[in-house]
DNA sequence: ACAATAGTTGTAATCGTTTACTTTTTATCT
DNA sequence: AGATAAAAAGTAAACGATTACAACTATTGT
């Protein structure tokens, strides 16, 4: 494997000119770049990046941890930061929470160890809670969860009022009784819950909201267990959509049609929503675009440390679907 | 930040002796170890893992090169591949090569740049056709792709034979006219095809096969074009659950329903798979298990870098729904 | 009690770069 | 042409660990 000193040999130059070329246009001169151009070319050099990374204390490494790869929502926002990270020669190192905060924890810790450049994360409500950006010897965005108290760059969907919007349209369709399943681990289900509340509040209708655990299992018992209840709810939104599958798995599973016995709703436009029944009325959020304002902004941070604090705020954006169409005639 | 001779000064022993405790349990006596891990502790030491790379000469990082991580099966096998690289104390590097050859090149570079200890792959059809284990100065382990002549530690399903059954059971069901979407791009669609093919050969069936880029648009133009023709097939299956998405969009746009009017089948038991509709009769990959599998397969042959090459080959489950339920008196 | 041996510990070289500092070359101005 | 400034190139000291080898200590057998 050749090494830095025989390019410069090759090229009969100093190993400094070499490091000079390898590091950009500072003060060679066009032949001797040229030169050594052409002797890394004929040696097919490679630096070595254990050794760069020592000596100069940077790893152009950045972590991206985010608590549930599977769900389609951070499968598409680290598809985003992927991209944007190897364009702009960085290297990713991805890790999944699963919701633990002790493996975000063990995941920050291992950050540390990296000596990453920065960090993406998508904290759990614990982590959260205890945020300062002080703790960290990196800079860290956080994506999808934030609230309003953290001082720290954030980049996530504008939850309370998406959640509002799409409560207040099933509203306006003649729903009612609308009980909301939402992910009781994360901020995000929070505001979402949030929204619900002071829609339903706005409109004098009463509430009747459930937490859970983020699963399309949890999500799936929750719903089997309102609907089992004596007074069956006029519609059912789930907060993302893992909950939404587990809402639908119980919806069939309970021979209940949408939106004939009942309307339906969520966040997040899956692949599946709109082929499931008459498709489903759902906020969809800009999943790409979330995930390239984060590194965007995790980049930029990077670069000026001491910038303020940013937050981007991205709209949700309803999609009307057949699971919303209140019936005429409905009983209850 | 506190060095190694920061904590040899306070433990009162030598560098050499707190690299001893930190590497494992090599010949240090019990009282130093003890000493050594309490002035570890004492002063938050964490070794600098750059140095320890470039002296080492070793990274404990392994890269995943997944052709579409959007795509449920890869990111599946992410999630495995992490849980058990974390749990062995290595780091993962993710990259995505949107099935482009270029990209797969670049990322297979950059995993030579970083001197990984390993990779697991998904290799693009060119990439395969090529593959010379000799060609990489690390272990490779391919995953989910793999032919015949193909020398390389690999952990695959039993496409042509999953194929095979899939088809073999429509076909008892009652189906003829079996029309099989399939992706171009990689080896498994062709494997699956070809299982296809032999099934319709043994039943003296006509083949009506088409091959398309494994993305959901693609499959649905292809799917709409097919049904547009005037003799419609019995039944469509699609060789991935992108794919199998697509014929599912295409036979609402053009208000056909499953069973009634075509039966339906696929691979991949995706979330939504048992939701719309009736169900969709799918052929399951283990997709946890091929991922466990495959990093399996990459820790033994870091470890033992001259075993044998292995193969591993996973069955399909089939998921029988009421997609493919053949309809009484149905015309064709 | 002494030699041989096994087991611990320490010293210093090494991994392959980057970069502070010094020296040389080139350009500019009078 | 000579003095001065600016630019380019070179030399060698880091970066912070691991590890070959040497040195020292304790154990064992006779």
């Amino acid at each position: 494997m050749a090494q830095i000193k025989d390019v410069a040999k090759r090229a009969e130059v100093s190993v400094a000119s070499v490091s000079r070329v390898l590091a950009g246009h500072t003060g060679v001169t066009e032949a001797t770049r040229q030169r050594v151009l052409e002797a890394i070319e004929a040696l097919d050099y490679r630096p070595d990046l254990a050794a760069r990374r020592l000596r100069s204390r940077r790893t152009d490494t950045i972590g991206l941890i985010v608590s549930d790869i599977r769900n389609p929502f951070f499968t598409e926002v680290s598809r985003a930061v992927e991209d944007m990270a190897y364009q702009n020669r960085m290297r990713v190192i991805l890790c999944n929470t699963d919701e633990d905060p002790d493996k975000e924890g063990f995941y920050l810790d291992l950050m540390r160890d990296e000596n990453v450049s920065g960090v993406i994360l998508s904290p759990t409500l614990p982590a959260l809670a205890r945020f300062r950006m002080s703790d960290y010897s990196f800079p860290v965005v956080l994506v999808d969860r934030c609230d309003r108290e953290t001082t720290a760059d954030a980049v996530v969907l504008d939850n309370a009022d998406s959640a509002y919007r799409l409560i207040t349209y099933l509203i306006k369709q003649g729903y009612r009784r609308i009980a909301f399943i939402h992910g009781a681990a994360s901020a995000t289900g929070r505001q979402r819950h949030e929204g619900y509340v002071t829609a339903m509040a706005t409109h004098g209708l009463e509430t009747q909201a459930q937490a859970v655990p983020a699963t399309v299992e949890a999500a799936r018992a929750a719903a089997s267990e309102l609907i089992r209840e004596s007074s069956l709810p006029d519609a059912l939104v789930g907060s993302n959509g893992l909950i939404l599958l587990g809402l639908v798995k119980a919806l069939r599973e309970a021979n209940l049609q949408f939106p004939e016995h009942l309307g339906l709703a969520g966040f997040d436009d899956l692949p599946w929503t709109q082929l499931v029944g008459p498709g489903i009325t759902v906020m969809a959020q800009p999943t790409y675009d979330i995930g390239q304002a984060t590194i965007e902004l995790l980049l930029q941070r990077i670069a000026h440390p001491s910038q303020p604090v940013r937050r981007v705020v991205l709209r949700g954006e309803l999609r009307e679907r057949g699971s919303s169409v209140r019936q005429k005639g409905s009983a209850n």
